[in-house]
DNA sequence: ACCTGAACACCGTTCAAGT
DNA sequence: ACCTGAACACCGTTCAAGT
């Protein structure tokens, strides 16, 4: 018999938690608001009050994901050191271990939706994209990463990374060549 | 009232034309297999008969969108002349605009499943995957891509711009964006 | 404020039966 | 071979009601 007044206030967080799991297990077809009460041990009905619809459950799950990955790439940062060209690549094994680690998760965060993605899941997603678009700078007044748009080049290297883990995740790719190919995508913004 | 001969042999076909034009206008989500019997006039159960669960549908979507792209990819080719930097634009303009059109059948073409992609669905793609490798290798004869490894390359390439298309349908780059996306990483290659 | 229980309109899947 | 109709076990969503 739960505790029901354990979820006063907390609810939102045990359903997200929970929800997490269930993702990494089953994927993101696999996850039921149903579900996801029985499991916390409330009513079918009293995620509604956190989550209106589901995908206001998935919406945030994603802010959850840019979120976590945002810090895991700051995680890495702090481990790289000095030496820039480590520090972008650090960076882009980072970025595609976590998006291949989290398959289901990535494909919530990138989900193609006709609204696009809400205010909340914008401004997380924005939040990583600052921070990678910092370290652009970085190598470009360092002269090690061609001149031009500072956005255009930051779009382009997510867009790279995203498509290395979508070749991996979907099986286009062996995860054995997931680490040739961020070395040539490296290779290719370091101009080498 | 249906003319239920009609269907005898091609009721496979109608279902699929009917699931391509569901998929663009409501997106994945909104592709039941009642309801795709329904619009095609036959039972719920009828549809079995051809696909037996839904994931079997996804699937015949996707080789279908594997064999559109390969064909869209191919008539690129053929308008675009002699030139190769040309040519290689051609068809990274080409890839990138059939996926931002054809959003939601991309994301099933590069689904993350268990299982990996069906037999099927696996030689459709691997099909259109070698022609890229064929420009690739040609660029490699004539100097223009950077030496080394075919495969890698290739993945690269298809990397980047399938990633170039999940930023644009996920709302993470604006639409007046992929033109210059589609240059720089063209640029990249290039060693521009 | 937060949660429950019943209700509604959908699903996917299965299977015996029809032609 | 191909399709139907009923049945089962699920969904998401809504809403009046409880504490």
């Amino acid at each position: 018999m739960p505790d029901r007044s354990y979820h006063h206030g907390h609810l939102r967080a045990a359903l997200l938690d929970q929800a997490e799991r269930t993702l990494r297990e089953q994927g993101i077809e696999g996850l039921s608001l149903r579900d996801l009460a029985r499991q916390t041990g409330v009513s079918h009905a009293a995620p509604r009050r956190h989550f209106p619809d589901r995908q206001a459950l998935l919406d945030a799950l994603a802010e959850v994901g840019f979120l976590r990955l945002g810090d895991a790439l700051a995680a890495v940062l702090d481990e790289a050191g000095e030496d820039y060209e480590k520090r972008l690549r650090a960076v882009a094994t980072g970025y595609v271990r976590f998006a291949t680690e989290n398959a289901a998760l990535l494909d919530l965060m990138f989900a193609t939706k006709n609204t696009g993605p809400s205010d909340a899941v914008r401004a997380a997603s924005a939040r990583l994209f600052t921070s990678v678009g910092e370290l652009i700078a970085e190598g470009q007044q360092a002269g090690v990463l061609p001149p031009g748009d500072l956005e255009r080049l930051r779009l382009l290297l997510v867009a790279t990374l995203q498509g290395i883990a979508a070749l991996v995740t979907s099986g286009r790719a062996r995860p054995e060549q997931t680490g040739p190919l961020i070395a040539d995508a490296a290779g290719l913004f370091l101009r080498r």
